[in-house]
DNA sequence: ATGGCAGTGTAACTTTTGTTACTGCACAGC
DNA sequence: GCTGTGCAGTAACAAAAGTTACACTGCCAT
């Protein structure tokens, strides 16, 4: 079980974690295993330990006022929530939902450690670092998409990051759980889409689109 | 000057920083002053100097891609940019323009300090984290004001915001300049302020706006 | 096979926002 | 005083997005 942990954090992390830490956080930190679907953290939650993404994808979620959310950006191997990071520094609660995209695995480690590994190793704190940056730069273009962009060519861009991130140009959701995501409502998305199609960008089935000539 | 500096500094950062740090930053840094309207960072810029604003207030806009702007937020005393924080470590360019909202002052310093004091003071490391979480929280609110709240909502945000920072209920500014921050067109901007003068929120005159019953 | 249901297509309408165009007003400079 | 210019008010229209309503179609369970 020590022996796989360290294996896949260093199939993740081996470019930016020296040894001696790739060896620390696996002896620290304890893997947890999701499916698609499952929440990860909600809103409101206080977290206690700092995730590092080893597999699969999760989405974070920023929730509506009344109701329905809006999806913010993925994360990906090698990635870790600059969200949880503020939150288990700051002893504050979550301000996002995070949401498994497919199945993976994460690795936990306690605060206490995180805060240590600042002090004691230059890459743990280059990672931090970029971690954040590339928070705020997600965050810059999550904003941009909302402020420029018309709903289609937001539509368009999230069917292309899903089929990134999933690894598949055929994306398995439905009209109405787009619709969530891009916090509009389900008419909306069905109209584009079947724009979308007539121009030949995309094809339409029951439950799934597929994305034509990239 | 060397005095005068440290007292400012003082002013502004004497709750945060440990006076040894204090008296560090007030020697290697320098003064900046600046006037309302000056353009203190442009968007692909390099940056080389990390700026803690000692007093004034400063705007953080995004440019748009083919024309117009977005206040994304504003900075007051004791803040610094995240956005230059995560520049001069990343060395990369700014993703933002920073536009000074009133007259005030900044210390600029050299960003070898700001590396080394990560190490040598805990105080200062608690300062960066703090600053990247305020800002990726200031996003967040950015994002929220985008995602979910109608133009009206977001103009009379925007006119508290700009009260607060600039600490007078008189708004001096034209619907063609509001227009611009919030990206819509003046026709807006002002159609909807003639309906907050309906409603007794607001008194319109030429070039101010008066905030009424707060 | 039949009924129920989730998912999709589409029409018709409303609301919100953006655009164009024109008017009038205040003030600065002559 | 006149005049130009920047600012604000407003009408009329267009485009984008949201809403309501209903029809159709596979598919599952009985």
């Amino acid at each position: 079980m020590e022996l796989k942990m360290e294996e896949l954090i260093k199939q993740a992390y081996g470019a930016v974690f020296e040894e001696a830490l790739i060896k620390e956080i696996a002896e620290v930190s304890t893997l947890v295993e999701f499916e698609e679907g499952d929440k990860l953290i909600d809103i409101g939650e206080y977290i206690r330990r700092m995730p590092l993404l080893l597999t699969g994808a999760i989405k974070i979620l920023r929730e509506d006022r009344d109701e329905g959310d809006l999806l913010l950006y993925f994360l990906e191997k090698g990635d870790t929530c600059a969200m949880t990071l503020a939150c288990c520094m700051g002893d504050t609660r979550s301000e996002i939902r995070a949401i498994a995209e497919n199945s993976g695995s994460l690795a936990m480690i306690p605060v206490n450690k995180m805060e240590e590994w600042l002090g004691k190793y230059k890459s743990w704190r280059n990672f931090v670092f970029t971690s954040y940056n590339k928070r705020l730069s997600e965050m810059l273009n999550a904003v941009d998409n909302l402020a420029f962009m018309k709903m289609d060519e937001r539509l368009l861009n999230y069917l292309n990051e899903k089929a990134k991130v999933n690894n598949s140009d055929i994306i398995n959701n439905t009209h109405q759980e787009i619709a969530y995501e891009l916090n509009t409502s389900r008419v909306v998305v069905s109209r584009l889409l079947k724009a979308f199609e007539n121009e030949g960008k995309i094809k339409l089935n029951r439950n799934n689109i597929v994305l034509l000539n990239k």
